[in-house]
DNA sequence: TTTCCAAGGTCTACATGTAATCCGTCAGAC
DNA sequence: GTCTGACGGATTACATGTAGACCTTGGAAA
Protein backbone atom coordinates (compact mmCIF):
# COMPACT_ATOMS: atom_id res chain seq x y z
CA UNK A 1 0.00 0.00 0.00
CA UNK A 2 2.74 2.18 -0.98
CA UNK A 3 0.82 4.69 -3.48
CA UNK A 4 -1.56 5.90 -0.55
CA UNK A 5 0.32 6.83 2.43
CA UNK A 6 -1.99 9.68 3.47
CA UNK A 7 -2.89 9.78 7.57
CA UNK A 8 -5.48 7.37 7.37
CA UNK A 9 -5.58 3.74 9.29
CA UNK A 10 -4.27 1.36 7.03
CA UNK A 11 -6.88 -0.99 7.77
CA UNK A 12 -9.81 1.37 6.38
CA UNK A 13 -8.18 1.75 3.15
CA UNK A 14 -8.25 -1.74 2.87
CA UNK A 15 -11.52 -1.83 3.85
CA UNK A 16 -12.71 0.25 1.29
CA UNK A 17 -10.86 -1.09 -1.46
CA UNK A 18 -12.20 -4.62 -0.37
CA UNK A 19 -15.80 -3.31 -0.67
CA UNK A 20 -15.42 -0.98 -3.92
CA UNK A 21 -14.52 -4.24 -5.25
CA UNK A 22 -17.28 -6.22 -4.36
CA UNK A 23 -19.90 -3.36 -4.91
CA UNK A 24 -18.12 -3.01 -8.42
CA UNK A 25 -18.77 -6.69 -8.97
CA UNK A 26 -15.11 -7.27 -9.11
CA UNK A 27 -15.23 -9.60 -6.26
CA UNK A 28 -19.10 -11.91 -7.40
CA UNK A 29 -20.87 -13.11 -4.58
CA UNK A 30 -19.07 -16.23 -3.44
CA UNK A 31 -15.38 -14.94 -4.42
CA UNK A 32 -13.30 -16.18 -1.74
CA UNK A 33 -11.65 -13.52 0.40
CA UNK A 34 -8.03 -15.28 0.95
CA UNK A 35 -6.45 -13.05 3.58
CA UNK A 36 -2.36 -13.75 1.98
CA UNK A 37 -3.49 -13.77 -1.64
CA UNK A 38 -5.25 -10.29 -0.81
CA UNK A 39 -2.22 -8.93 1.28
CA UNK A 40 0.49 -9.58 -1.50
CA UNK A 41 -2.02 -8.00 -3.85
CA UNK A 42 -2.72 -4.65 -2.02
CA UNK A 43 1.18 -4.82 -1.23
CA UNK A 44 0.32 -4.81 2.36
CA UNK A 45 0.57 -7.25 5.53
CA UNK A 46 -2.05 -10.08 6.47
CA UNK A 47 -3.34 -8.12 10.11
CA UNK A 48 -4.63 -5.19 8.10
CA UNK A 49 -6.83 -7.46 5.18
CA UNK A 50 -7.58 -9.82 8.30
CA UNK A 51 -9.52 -7.29 10.17
CA UNK A 52 -10.72 -5.58 7.19
CA UNK A 53 -12.49 -8.83 6.48
CA UNK A 54 -13.67 -9.33 9.73
CA UNK A 55 -15.67 -5.77 9.42
CA UNK A 56 -16.60 -7.11 5.61
CA UNK A 57 -18.25 -10.61 7.45
CA UNK A 58 -19.50 -8.05 10.63
CA UNK A 59 -21.30 -5.56 8.22
CA UNK A 60 -22.80 -8.62 6.38
CA UNK A 61 -21.34 -8.20 3.30
CA UNK A 62 -19.23 -11.61 3.83
CA UNK A 63 -20.07 -14.96 5.00
CA UNK A 64 -17.40 -17.15 7.19
CA UNK A 65 -16.93 -20.29 8.40
CA UNK A 66 -14.18 -21.53 10.88
CA UNK A 67 -11.17 -22.87 9.60
CA UNK A 68 -12.23 -22.15 5.65
CA UNK A 69 -12.40 -18.55 5.72
CA UNK A 70 -14.31 -16.06 4.24
CA UNK A 71 -16.36 -15.31 0.66
CA UNK A 72 -18.12 -12.71 -0.51
CA UNK A 73 -22.14 -13.10 0.73
CA UNK A 74 -24.66 -14.19 -2.20
CA UNK A 75 -27.15 -12.36 -1.19
CA UNK A 76 -30.45 -14.25 -2.32
CA UNK A 77 -33.67 -12.38 -2.99
CA UNK A 78 -35.42 -12.85 -0.43
CA UNK A 79 -32.48 -11.74 2.20
CA UNK A 80 -32.76 -8.84 -0.03
CA UNK A 81 -36.01 -8.20 0.73
CA UNK A 82 -35.87 -9.23 4.05
CA UNK A 83 -33.30 -5.86 4.37
CA UNK A 84 -35.58 -3.96 2.64
CA UNK A 85 -38.47 -4.71 4.95
CA UNK A 86 -36.21 -3.72 7.22
CA UNK A 87 -35.51 -0.33 5.95
CA UNK A 88 -39.22 0.01 5.70
CA UNK A 89 -39.94 0.53 9.25
CA UNK A 90 -36.55 2.06 9.83
CA UNK A 91 -36.28 4.96 8.13
CA UNK A 92 -39.41 5.68 8.51
CA UNK A 93 -38.97 6.13 12.34
CA UNK A 94 -35.90 7.77 10.91
CA UNK A 95 -38.14 10.35 9.26
CA UNK A 96 -40.24 11.12 12.27
CA UNK A 97 -37.26 11.51 14.51
CA UNK A 98 -35.37 13.91 11.91
CA UNK A 99 -39.19 15.76 11.70
CA UNK A 100 -38.51 17.84 15.20
CA UNK A 101 -35.09 17.76 15.01
CA UNK A 102 -33.72 18.57 11.67
CA UNK A 103 -33.16 22.45 11.82
CA UNK A 104 -32.91 24.90 8.81
CA UNK A 105 -29.32 24.16 7.78
CA UNK A 106 -30.39 20.88 7.68
CA UNK A 107 -33.64 21.40 5.39
CA UNK A 108 -31.51 23.41 3.21
CA UNK A 109 -29.02 20.29 2.75
CA UNK A 110 -31.69 18.16 1.83
CA UNK A 111 -32.97 20.35 -0.48
CA UNK A 112 -29.71 21.14 -2.48
CA UNK A 113 -29.48 17.19 -2.73
CA UNK A 114 -32.96 17.14 -4.30
CA UNK A 115 -31.65 19.98 -6.51
CA UNK A 116 -29.04 18.49 -7.42
CA UNK A 117 -30.45 15.11 -8.34
CA UNK A 118 -33.09 17.10 -10.56
CA UNK A 119 -30.39 18.75 -12.34
CA UNK A 120 -28.31 14.97 -13.15
CA UNK A 121 -32.16 13.36 -14.61
CA UNK A 122 -31.82 15.66 -17.19
CA UNK A 123 -28.34 15.20 -18.19
CA UNK A 124 -26.89 12.34 -19.32
CA UNK A 125 -27.82 9.31 -17.62
CA UNK A 126 -25.35 8.27 -14.60
CA UNK A 127 -26.13 5.24 -12.57
CA UNK A 128 -23.24 5.97 -10.47
CA UNK A 129 -23.87 9.72 -9.28
CA UNK A 130 -27.40 8.93 -9.18
CA UNK A 131 -27.11 5.93 -6.21
CA UNK A 132 -24.97 8.04 -4.18
CA UNK A 133 -27.07 11.00 -4.40
CA UNK A 134 -29.87 8.42 -2.96
CA UNK A 135 -27.43 7.73 -0.66
CA UNK A 136 -26.58 11.60 0.35
CA UNK A 137 -30.28 11.85 0.61
CA UNK A 138 -30.97 8.71 3.33
CA UNK A 139 -28.02 9.08 5.42
CA UNK A 140 -28.51 13.15 5.70
CA UNK A 141 -31.92 12.24 6.95
CA UNK A 142 -30.58 9.53 9.60
CA UNK A 143 -28.05 12.04 11.07
CA UNK A 144 -30.74 14.23 11.44
CA UNK A 145 -32.71 11.78 13.46
CA UNK A 146 -29.99 12.36 16.10
CA UNK A 147 -30.55 8.42 17.17
CA UNK A 148 -27.30 7.15 16.47
CA UNK A 149 -28.36 3.48 17.40
CA UNK A 150 -30.96 3.62 14.57
CA UNK A 151 -28.00 5.02 12.01
CA UNK A 152 -25.34 1.86 12.84
CA UNK A 153 -28.39 -0.15 11.82
CA UNK A 154 -29.39 1.32 8.89
CA UNK A 155 -25.70 1.72 7.58
CA UNK A 156 -25.22 -2.00 8.17
CA UNK A 157 -28.62 -2.65 6.30
CA UNK A 158 -26.83 -0.67 2.89
CA UNK A 159 -24.19 -1.96 2.89
CA UNK A 160 -25.82 -5.22 1.72
CA UNK A 161 -28.55 -3.66 -0.08
CA UNK A 162 -25.69 -2.19 -2.08
CA UNK A 163 -24.92 -5.96 -3.02
CA UNK A 164 -27.65 -6.16 -5.06
CA UNK A 165 -29.65 -2.35 -6.18
CA UNK A 166 -26.36 -1.07 -7.67
CA UNK A 167 -27.28 -1.35 -11.65
CA UNK A 168 -31.27 -0.17 -10.72
CA UNK A 169 -30.40 3.24 -11.30
CA UNK A 170 -29.88 2.61 -15.14
CA UNK A 171 -33.75 2.72 -15.35
CA UNK A 172 -35.06 6.79 -16.35
CA UNK A 173 -38.54 5.74 -15.14
CA UNK A 174 -36.84 4.74 -11.44
CA UNK A 175 -34.98 7.54 -11.10
CA UNK A 176 -37.85 9.98 -12.02
CA UNK A 177 -39.83 8.13 -9.03
CA UNK A 178 -37.16 8.12 -6.64
CA UNK A 179 -36.71 12.30 -7.06
CA UNK A 180 -40.43 12.54 -6.55
CA UNK A 181 -40.38 10.62 -3.62
CA UNK A 182 -37.71 12.31 -2.13
CA UNK A 183 -39.19 15.82 -2.91
CA UNK A 184 -42.32 14.33 -0.81
CA UNK A 185 -40.58 13.46 1.86
CA UNK A 186 -38.85 16.39 1.97
CA UNK A 187 -42.06 18.63 1.69
CA UNK A 188 -43.39 16.70 4.94
CA UNK A 189 -40.22 17.15 6.61
CA UNK A 190 -40.64 21.04 5.61
CA UNK A 191 -44.23 21.29 6.70
CA UNK A 192 -42.90 19.74 10.40
CA UNK A 193 -45.33 16.86 9.53
CA UNK A 194 -43.78 13.41 11.29
CA UNK A 195 -47.01 11.51 10.64
CA UNK A 196 -46.64 12.41 6.86
CA UNK A 197 -42.70 12.32 6.63
CA UNK A 198 -42.92 8.91 8.48
CA UNK A 199 -45.51 7.51 5.58
CA UNK A 200 -43.73 9.03 2.87
CA UNK A 201 -40.52 7.67 3.69
CA UNK A 202 -41.91 4.10 5.12
CA UNK A 203 -43.61 4.32 1.41
CA UNK A 204 -40.46 5.47 -0.55
CA UNK A 205 -38.31 2.23 0.64
CA UNK A 206 -41.66 0.05 -0.05
CA UNK A 207 -42.19 1.47 -3.67
CA UNK A 208 -38.40 0.94 -4.10
CA UNK A 209 -38.39 -2.59 -3.29
CA UNK A 210 -41.50 -3.08 -5.73
CA UNK A 211 -39.18 -1.64 -8.27
CA UNK A 212 -36.33 -3.63 -7.60
CA UNK A 213 -38.28 -6.78 -7.31
CA UNK A 214 -39.61 -5.93 -10.97
CA UNK A 215 -35.88 -5.23 -12.06
CA UNK A 216 -34.63 -8.51 -11.09
CA UNK A 217 -37.35 -10.33 -12.75
CA UNK A 218 -36.67 -7.78 -16.11
CA UNK A 219 -33.16 -8.54 -15.48
CA UNK A 220 -32.91 -12.59 -14.96
CA UNK A 221 -36.24 -13.83 -16.97
CA UNK A 222 -35.89 -17.38 -16.92
CA UNK A 223 -32.92 -19.17 -15.20
CA UNK B 1 -6.76 -20.05 28.08
CA UNK B 2 -5.56 -23.15 29.41
CA UNK B 3 -8.13 -24.33 31.47
CA UNK B 4 -11.23 -24.21 28.96
CA UNK B 5 -9.72 -26.00 25.78
CA UNK B 6 -12.60 -27.10 23.77
CA UNK B 7 -13.76 -27.17 20.76
CA UNK B 8 -14.55 -23.49 20.50
CA UNK B 9 -12.35 -20.80 19.16
CA UNK B 10 -10.37 -18.93 21.39
CA UNK B 11 -11.00 -15.67 20.09
CA UNK B 12 -14.95 -16.43 20.46
CA UNK B 13 -14.36 -17.66 24.83
CA UNK B 14 -12.41 -14.64 25.00
CA UNK B 15 -15.28 -12.83 23.67
CA UNK B 16 -17.76 -14.35 25.59
CA UNK B 17 -15.73 -13.85 28.96
CA UNK B 18 -14.87 -10.04 28.64
CA UNK B 19 -19.04 -9.62 27.80
CA UNK B 20 -19.76 -11.36 30.83
CA UNK B 21 -17.17 -9.01 32.88
CA UNK B 22 -19.12 -6.36 31.20
CA UNK B 23 -22.35 -7.15 31.50
CA UNK B 24 -21.75 -8.04 35.65
CA UNK B 25 -20.13 -4.78 36.03
CA UNK B 26 -16.70 -5.94 37.05
CA UNK B 27 -16.24 -3.85 34.18
CA UNK B 28 -18.02 -0.59 34.41
CA UNK B 29 -18.74 1.97 31.34
CA UNK B 30 -15.65 3.88 30.84
CA UNK B 31 -13.22 1.12 31.87
CA UNK B 32 -10.24 0.95 29.51
CA UNK B 33 -9.43 -2.45 27.82
CA UNK B 34 -6.00 -2.58 27.23
CA UNK B 35 -5.28 -5.81 25.01
CA UNK B 36 -1.92 -6.45 26.31
CA UNK B 37 -2.89 -6.50 30.03
CA UNK B 38 -6.47 -8.60 28.91
CA UNK B 39 -3.47 -10.80 27.08
CA UNK B 40 -1.51 -11.52 30.50
CA UNK B 41 -4.39 -11.66 32.80
CA UNK B 42 -6.87 -14.55 30.54
CA UNK B 43 -3.42 -16.16 29.46
CA UNK B 44 -3.48 -15.69 25.87
CA UNK B 45 -2.33 -13.79 23.17
CA UNK B 46 -2.78 -10.38 21.68
CA UNK B 47 -4.70 -11.53 18.77
CA UNK B 48 -7.60 -13.18 19.98
CA UNK B 49 -8.02 -10.20 23.33
CA UNK B 50 -7.70 -7.72 19.73
CA UNK B 51 -10.10 -9.33 17.83
CA UNK B 52 -12.56 -10.05 20.57
CA UNK B 53 -12.72 -5.99 21.66
CA UNK B 54 -13.19 -5.49 17.81
CA UNK B 55 -16.16 -7.45 17.93
CA UNK B 56 -17.10 -5.53 21.03
CA UNK B 57 -16.68 -2.33 19.53
CA UNK B 58 -18.77 -3.12 16.79
CA UNK B 59 -21.67 -4.43 18.78
CA UNK B 60 -21.58 -1.30 20.05
CA UNK B 61 -20.62 -2.22 23.86
CA UNK B 62 -17.28 -0.62 23.90
CA UNK B 63 -16.16 2.84 21.92
CA UNK B 64 -12.59 3.14 20.02
CA UNK B 65 -10.30 6.17 19.54
CA UNK B 66 -7.84 5.73 17.54
CA UNK B 67 -4.30 4.94 19.03
CA UNK B 68 -5.84 5.30 22.52
CA UNK B 69 -7.53 2.02 22.28
CA UNK B 70 -10.97 0.87 23.54
CA UNK B 71 -12.92 1.23 26.71
CA UNK B 72 -16.41 0.11 27.94
CA UNK B 73 -19.21 2.12 26.27
CA UNK B 74 -20.50 4.35 28.86
CA UNK B 75 -24.14 4.51 28.02
CA UNK B 76 -25.77 8.12 28.95
CA UNK B 77 -29.71 7.83 29.28
CA UNK B 78 -30.83 9.44 25.93
CA UNK B 79 -28.72 6.62 24.04
CA UNK B 80 -30.49 3.93 25.87
CA UNK B 81 -33.66 5.63 24.59
CA UNK B 82 -32.67 5.76 21.78
CA UNK B 83 -31.97 2.10 21.14
CA UNK B 84 -35.37 1.57 23.14
CA UNK B 85 -37.24 3.10 19.91
CA UNK B 86 -35.55 1.32 17.51
CA UNK B 87 -36.36 -2.09 19.08
CA UNK B 88 -40.22 -0.20 19.45
CA UNK B 89 -40.65 -0.84 15.43
CA UNK B 90 -38.11 -3.53 15.32
CA UNK B 91 -39.62 -6.26 17.50
CA UNK B 92 -43.34 -4.83 16.49
CA UNK B 93 -41.83 -5.59 12.83
CA UNK B 94 -40.87 -9.14 14.37
CA UNK B 95 -43.95 -10.14 15.43
CA UNK B 96 -45.85 -9.26 12.70
CA UNK B 97 -43.67 -11.29 10.00
CA UNK B 98 -43.01 -13.86 12.85
CA UNK B 99 -47.61 -14.40 13.00
CA UNK B 100 -47.71 -15.78 9.42
CA UNK B 101 -44.29 -17.98 9.91
CA UNK B 102 -44.43 -19.23 13.42
CA UNK B 103 -46.01 -22.98 13.74
CA UNK B 104 -47.86 -24.70 16.18
CA UNK B 105 -44.03 -26.02 17.33
CA UNK B 106 -42.91 -22.42 18.07
CA UNK B 107 -46.02 -21.56 19.59
CA UNK B 108 -45.50 -24.49 21.96
CA UNK B 109 -41.83 -23.32 22.68
CA UNK B 110 -43.08 -19.71 23.70
CA UNK B 111 -46.12 -20.88 25.72
CA UNK B 112 -43.37 -22.79 27.47
CA UNK B 113 -41.07 -19.68 28.13
CA UNK B 114 -44.13 -17.63 29.40
CA UNK B 115 -45.56 -21.00 31.65
CA UNK B 116 -41.60 -20.79 33.42
CA UNK B 117 -41.95 -17.05 33.74
CA UNK B 118 -45.19 -17.36 35.61
CA UNK B 119 -43.93 -20.24 37.75
CA UNK B 120 -40.88 -18.08 38.05
CA UNK B 121 -42.91 -15.25 39.43
CA UNK B 122 -44.24 -17.05 42.41
CA UNK B 123 -40.94 -18.32 44.03
CA UNK B 124 -38.09 -16.67 45.12
CA UNK B 125 -37.01 -13.59 42.97
CA UNK B 126 -34.30 -14.50 40.64
CA UNK B 127 -33.27 -11.56 38.51
CA UNK B 128 -31.06 -13.15 36.58
CA UNK B 129 -33.32 -15.98 35.58
CA UNK B 130 -36.35 -13.80 34.23
CA UNK B 131 -33.98 -11.32 32.56
CA UNK B 132 -32.44 -14.58 30.73
CA UNK B 133 -36.13 -15.64 30.05
CA UNK B 134 -37.08 -12.77 28.78
CA UNK B 135 -34.50 -12.08 26.53
CA UNK B 136 -35.56 -16.30 25.31
CA UNK B 137 -38.71 -15.00 24.33
CA UNK B 138 -38.00 -12.18 22.40
CA UNK B 139 -35.38 -14.26 20.58
CA UNK B 140 -37.90 -17.21 19.74
CA UNK B 141 -40.12 -14.36 18.30
CA UNK B 142 -37.37 -12.87 15.72
CA UNK B 143 -36.39 -16.45 15.16
CA UNK B 144 -39.54 -16.80 14.09
CA UNK B 145 -40.19 -14.20 11.69
CA UNK B 146 -37.30 -16.19 9.62
CA UNK B 147 -36.07 -12.60 8.50
CA UNK B 148 -32.15 -12.90 9.13
CA UNK B 149 -31.33 -9.19 9.03
CA UNK B 150 -34.14 -7.75 11.32
CA UNK B 151 -32.45 -10.49 14.01
CA UNK B 152 -29.33 -9.49 13.57
CA UNK B 153 -30.10 -5.88 13.60
CA UNK B 154 -31.93 -6.48 17.26
CA UNK B 155 -28.96 -8.52 18.61
CA UNK B 156 -26.84 -5.58 18.21
CA UNK B 157 -29.33 -4.04 19.84
CA UNK B 158 -29.92 -6.29 22.75
CA UNK B 159 -26.07 -6.22 23.37
CA UNK B 160 -26.21 -2.51 23.87
CA UNK B 161 -29.32 -2.35 25.95
CA UNK B 162 -28.19 -5.17 28.39
CA UNK B 163 -25.62 -2.45 29.72
CA UNK B 164 -28.72 -0.82 31.67
CA UNK B 165 -31.31 -2.96 31.90
CA UNK B 166 -29.52 -4.94 34.07
CA UNK B 167 -30.83 -4.46 37.55
CA UNK B 168 -34.50 -3.66 36.43
CA UNK B 169 -35.98 -6.92 37.19
CA UNK B 170 -35.40 -6.98 40.42
CA UNK B 171 -38.81 -4.65 41.21
CA UNK B 172 -41.54 -7.29 41.19
CA UNK B 173 -44.42 -5.25 39.55
CA UNK B 174 -42.21 -5.01 36.09
CA UNK B 175 -42.05 -8.51 36.29
CA UNK B 176 -45.47 -8.92 36.65
CA UNK B 177 -46.51 -6.57 33.64
CA UNK B 178 -43.70 -7.87 31.47
CA UNK B 179 -45.40 -11.29 31.89
CA UNK B 180 -48.85 -9.77 31.44
CA UNK B 181 -47.55 -8.30 28.13
CA UNK B 182 -45.80 -11.44 27.18
CA UNK B 183 -48.97 -13.39 27.04
CA UNK B 184 -50.85 -10.80 24.87
CA UNK B 185 -48.50 -11.07 22.25
CA UNK B 186 -48.45 -14.29 22.43
CA UNK B 187 -51.83 -14.33 22.37
CA UNK B 188 -51.93 -12.34 19.41
CA UNK B 189 -49.78 -14.81 17.40
CA UNK B 190 -51.71 -17.83 18.63
CA UNK B 191 -54.88 -15.84 17.00
CA UNK B 192 -52.90 -15.17 13.89
CA UNK B 193 -53.76 -11.62 14.36
CA UNK B 194 -50.31 -9.99 12.45
CA UNK B 195 -52.08 -6.11 13.53
CA UNK B 196 -52.28 -7.21 16.75
CA UNK B 197 -49.19 -8.54 17.46
CA UNK B 198 -47.48 -5.66 15.82
CA UNK B 199 -49.32 -3.34 18.38
CA UNK B 200 -48.81 -5.66 21.46
CA UNK B 201 -45.11 -6.22 21.21
CA UNK B 202 -44.71 -2.67 20.14
CA UNK B 203 -46.51 -1.35 23.22
CA UNK B 204 -44.74 -3.83 25.16
CA UNK B 205 -41.17 -2.25 24.43
CA UNK B 206 -42.52 0.57 25.15
CA UNK B 207 -44.15 0.04 28.25
CA UNK B 208 -40.71 -1.48 28.97
CA UNK B 209 -39.33 1.96 28.46
CA UNK B 210 -41.26 3.57 30.49
CA UNK B 211 -40.88 1.54 32.88
CA UNK B 212 -36.70 1.59 32.61
CA UNK B 213 -37.08 5.43 32.85
CA UNK B 214 -38.93 5.31 36.24
CA UNK B 215 -36.79 2.78 37.56
CA UNK B 216 -33.36 5.08 36.68
CA UNK B 217 -34.99 8.26 37.76
CA UNK B 218 -35.82 5.98 41.58
CA UNK B 219 -32.17 4.63 41.54
CA UNK B 220 -30.17 7.93 40.28
CA UNK B 221 -32.30 10.14 42.52
CA UNK B 222 -30.19 13.36 42.95
CA UNK B 223 -26.76 13.61 40.91
C1' DT C 1 -15.45 -48.74 -11.74
C1' DT C 2 -15.91 -47.27 -7.26
C1' DT C 3 -14.09 -46.55 -2.60
C1' DC C 4 -10.74 -45.56 0.58
C1' DC C 5 -6.76 -43.30 2.28
C1' DA C 6 -2.68 -40.83 2.49
C1' DA C 7 0.20 -36.90 0.83
C1' DG C 8 0.42 -32.18 -0.41
C1' DG C 9 -0.85 -27.56 -0.43
C1' DT C 10 -3.48 -23.72 1.35
C1' DC C 11 -5.42 -21.32 4.71
C1' DT C 12 -6.93 -20.04 9.31
C1' DA C 13 -6.15 -19.10 14.08
C1' DC C 14 -3.06 -17.84 17.30
C1' DA C 15 1.62 -16.03 18.90
C1' DT C 16 4.99 -12.59 18.97
C1' DG C 17 8.15 -8.71 17.24
C1' DT C 18 8.51 -3.67 16.27
C1' DA C 19 7.94 1.25 14.92
C1' DA C 20 4.85 5.01 15.46
C1' DT C 21 1.60 7.34 18.13
C1' DC C 22 -0.67 9.21 22.09
C1' DC C 23 -1.04 10.91 26.89
C1' DG C 24 0.41 12.53 31.24
C1' DT C 25 4.03 14.70 33.66
C1' DC C 26 7.40 17.72 34.91
C1' DA C 27 11.12 20.96 34.31
C1' DG C 28 12.08 25.44 32.65
C1' DA C 29 11.04 29.90 30.33
C1' DC C 30 8.34 33.94 30.56
C1' DG D 1 1.56 31.63 38.39
C1' DT D 2 0.94 30.13 33.70
C1' DC D 3 2.40 28.33 29.55
C1' DT D 4 5.54 25.65 26.64
C1' DG D 5 7.84 21.69 25.25
C1' DA D 6 10.55 17.64 25.84
C1' DC D 7 10.61 13.02 28.10
C1' DG D 8 8.85 8.36 29.60
C1' DG D 9 5.59 4.89 29.65
C1' DA D 10 2.05 2.49 27.62
C1' DT D 11 -0.52 1.06 23.71
C1' DT D 12 -1.89 0.75 19.16
C1' DA D 13 -1.32 -0.58 14.35
C1' DC D 14 1.04 -3.27 11.45
C1' DA D 15 4.38 -7.19 10.22
C1' DT D 16 5.68 -11.80 10.43
C1' DG D 17 6.30 -16.70 12.39
C1' DT D 18 4.06 -21.24 13.16
C1' DA D 19 1.01 -25.32 14.36
C1' DG D 20 -3.01 -27.36 13.12
C1' DA D 21 -7.33 -27.79 10.41
C1' DC D 22 -9.37 -28.19 5.94
C1' DC D 23 -9.80 -29.45 0.99
C1' DT D 24 -8.18 -31.48 -2.90
C1' DT D 25 -5.92 -35.03 -5.61
C1' DG D 26 -3.75 -39.02 -6.89
C1' DG D 27 -3.23 -43.71 -6.55
C1' DA D 28 -3.94 -48.24 -4.58
C1' DA D 29 -7.26 -51.72 -2.99
C1' DA D 30 -11.85 -53.94 -3.30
Amino acid sequence: MVASDNGELLTDTVYQRLAERIFSGELPPGAPLSVPALAVELNVSRSPVRESVQRLIYDGIAVHTPYAGAKVAAMDEESIFDVMRVREVLDGLAAQEATVRIGDEGLRVLAEIVERQSELLEGAPDPQAEAALDLEFHTAIRAASGNAALRDALHRLDARAHLYRSGMWSVQRNREHALAEHRAILSALDAGDAVAAQATATAHVAALTVRMKRWLAATRPTP
